[in-house]
DNA sequence: AAGCCCATGTAATGAGTTACATGATTCG
DNA sequence: CGAATCATGTAACTCATTACATGGGCTT
């Protein structure tokens, strides 16, 4: 019964519900300010759940004529649609972590490398961290002011990666106390 | 020059660099208790890349006969391997972070959700991060003990797993004292 | 006799990315 | 006049996963 489809198509389903009546364009605006940070969902994959939901009756979609700017769709949930979100929602969550790093996985093989090189890769990593770092925590604070219970979920998605963030760059610092004591 | 392929190559390429003379199947249980915890490789994707760099001429295999076992391919890289290797070492690392979290995605549409059921999931990912940080912990204290160049970054990798998982785990306590106090 | 270890793949499928296309309108 | 915004897609591709296939030898 709970028919197996990708996640991104409940990400969708969910973004849809939570805005009714929205348009692609204006689903993918708020994907990018929200969502992004833990799902990523590109225009082009947000188009296809759209036609997915639909296909599913899940939601459905209705036109809106405009004259200034181009007519768009819009979306809003169906009963079907709200059932199959509620039913995912409580389903167990299946992998914790798919996790690949680019970072770790050259850091593996360093022992190649000259220590100049790794010493670079880490300082690399390191503003990666902390451009991460100030997002989620202007994220954070935003949240924090706001105080829906929208807002409280959103809140805790932005400190799950702030706290990462923070500890990320504390091991940046074990690293390279531990890379730079030597050589 | 740098032409562009998956990590994923670059990652068998690695391994088999690293242990020379070693079949597929040798290989993957490897990768298995190494590479697995932040650049997983299936089987079947092992053995694709194994294809492809003896097909680029960056590895190159020689048949063992056996008896008692299955006969099997034994992969040494070449020197044009060797190079790839460390062209791609020194290549600024793309994107940082693909990060996609079942759990995030699911909290971030929670309000639909009962007390019950958030808690419930918190604690499913905490159970899944005390795992984690068991196993990480565990090598760590494994690899501190070894004292070759190849365990220390090794070590360096399991303790941006710990140490990330340690954050997490204060999290999902920072989330449950949140949560925990109202309804 | 059941089942795991060695050993290597094929086939099918699908999720997600990147590049590209279109075209009107409004703002500097 | 150029750029950005609104608005929606198509086409092509490829990474990666899952399920399946094979088959002898060794252990319980």
């Amino acid at each position: 019964m709970p028919t197996d489809h990708p996640e991104s198509t409940y990400a969708v389903l969910g973004l849809i519900d939570k805005v009714p009546d929205s348009s692609g364009h204006e689903l993918a605006a708020m994907a990018d300010r929200s969502l992004a940070h833990f799902w990523p969902i590109s225009r082009t994959l947000l188009y296809r759940e759209l036609g997915r939901v639909v296909a599913l009756g899940w939601a459905e979609s209705e036109r809106v004529e405009q004259t200034r700017v181009p007519s768009k769709s819009i979306y809003r949930t169906t009963s079907d649609g709200r059932r199959a979100l509620a039913d995912w929602l409580t389903r167990p969550v299946g992998k914790h972590s798919n996790f690949r790093s680019d970072l770790l996985l050259r850091l593996f093989f360093a022992h190649q490398m000259e220590a100049g090189q790794i010493e670079r890769m880490l300082i690399d990593y390191k503003h990666a961290l902390e451009v991460q770092r100030a997002e989620f925590d202007a994220l954070v604070h935003k949240l924090s002011s706001l105080s829906s219970s929208q807002a409280r979920f959103g809140r805790l998605s932005a400190l799950h990666g702030l706290r990462t963030a923070e500890a990320r760059l504390n091991w940046v610092e074990e690293a390279q106390q531990e890379l730079g004591g030597d050589s």
